[in-house]
DNA sequence: CGCTTCTTTGAGAATACTCAAAGAGCGTGG
DNA sequence: CCACGCTCTTTGAGTATTCTCAAAGAAGCG
């Protein structure tokens, strides 16, 4: 998980991250007011947050692959905020808290990265925020497509063709729209010959123009 | 601004805050991509941070009333990855970041409060995610209006009749909805005795309603 | 291989947007 | 202190984007 750190500190957090999880497809790592004990990496398979409103609402937050962290909402307030479904049979890292935090006050390049970790959500947030009170259906498929692309491609696998585990659905509760407005967008992209769909699959033909939407 | 902090944090506290800062009206605190080097505590007065996307489109982000925490945004990179701009002549106290990092090691208390803080960032982002993605306007301004009161009232001030320091676009900005939409939306409570807007000062008589909406 | 679930596409409806203009409020300067 | 000008707010009318409802087609799973 932690790009930026050395030698000595990854073989510390070894010594924290005893185990690993397993979650099958559709069950949850952990749900909304559950007391929060670990943060966790995805390692394989891939996970979305969402949070609930009272009234039964969706709200997806975020999708993670692997190498991603999960549970820096419930830091705040001991329970989770929100909840983690798994996409497809997947494995966590578990890193519990108490311990990570011990290490934290020893390294302070490992603090740092939990700075860096918490922070990041909320810069992460903040854009997605941006995508959610400005943009057309269109722009908003199109940014979703190339942040995905950009982080399948820092996490070394390809930006160009890659497998979306999620459904349309999922894809417009994240994006503030409904399923039919996604096929439709996915169906525009096609025949204007910047995305290549077949199904899950998806390839995206012309990034530039995606950017330019 | 710690409220869960004792006396001796406090003071601790005091020894890293030394100075204040003025911000005028219409002024910035800091911009995107200024160099990260201190956390701010709104003093007096307001400010909403708003994140710019390249084409000049901008979506406001939060509003920030006295006592509550701005610049985490910084920490991951080290630069700020948004602004925020006074709604009033407002002052702040600066919390210079090396040295509250030094505090935060010495003390556990204190690193829990930062950890606190960014979570609750987090959280709070979630919950605005949920409104852009999920809500009709009506229910946008109801629950703008709703979470402001609260936080007014969370730092003692009167919770049913407040100023709002940001114009009908600036609200429209942070709800992803056109001013004349926010505007409509602020006449249509009126109508149904929800709400009694006299220009910025807000009274809410029916905060009830106001949640089932 | 059949069933279920997901995806695509169409048609019509609703919400929010755009453009426009009048009215109110605020700050500034005389 | 008042008047002026500017900005902000309100309201209307028409438009556009997205949503809803519906049905057929495709894909995935047991």
């Amino acid at each position: 998980m932690p790009a930026d750190l050395s030698g000595i500190e990854l073989r510390q957090l070894d010594t924290v991250v005893l185990t690993t999880r397993h979650v099958r497809r559709g069950e949850a790592l952990f749900r909304t007011h559950d007391v929060f004990q670990s943060l966790y990496a995805v390692r394989t398979g891939s996970f979305k947050t969402i949070v609930m409103h009272r009234d039964g609402r969706e709200q997806v937050i975020g999708f993670q692959i692997p190498g991603e962290p999960l549970g820096l909402d419930g830091v705040c307030s001991g329970t989770h905020s929100c909840e983690a479904i798994a996409l497809e049979d997947s494995t966590v890292c578990i890193i519990p808290f108490a311990q990570f935090e011990s290490l934290c006050r020893e390294s302070r390049r490992m603090q740092r990265h939990l700075y860096y970790l918490m922070s990041s959500e909320i810069v992460r947030e903040s854009s997605l925020m941006m995508m959610l009170g400005t943009m057309t259906a269109e722009q908003r498929l199109a940014s979703f497509l190339l942040d995905l692309a950009a982080r399948f491609r820092a996490r070394g696998y390809s930006g160009a063709k890659f497998n979306l585990k999620m459904s349309r659905e999922e894809i417009g509760c994240y994006l503030g729209l409904k399923l039919e407005t996604v096929s439709r967008m996915f169906s525009r992209f096609h025949r204007d010959g910047l995305v290549e769909p077949k199904g899950k699959q998806i390839h995206i033909v012309d990034a530039q123009a995606l950017a330019r939407v």
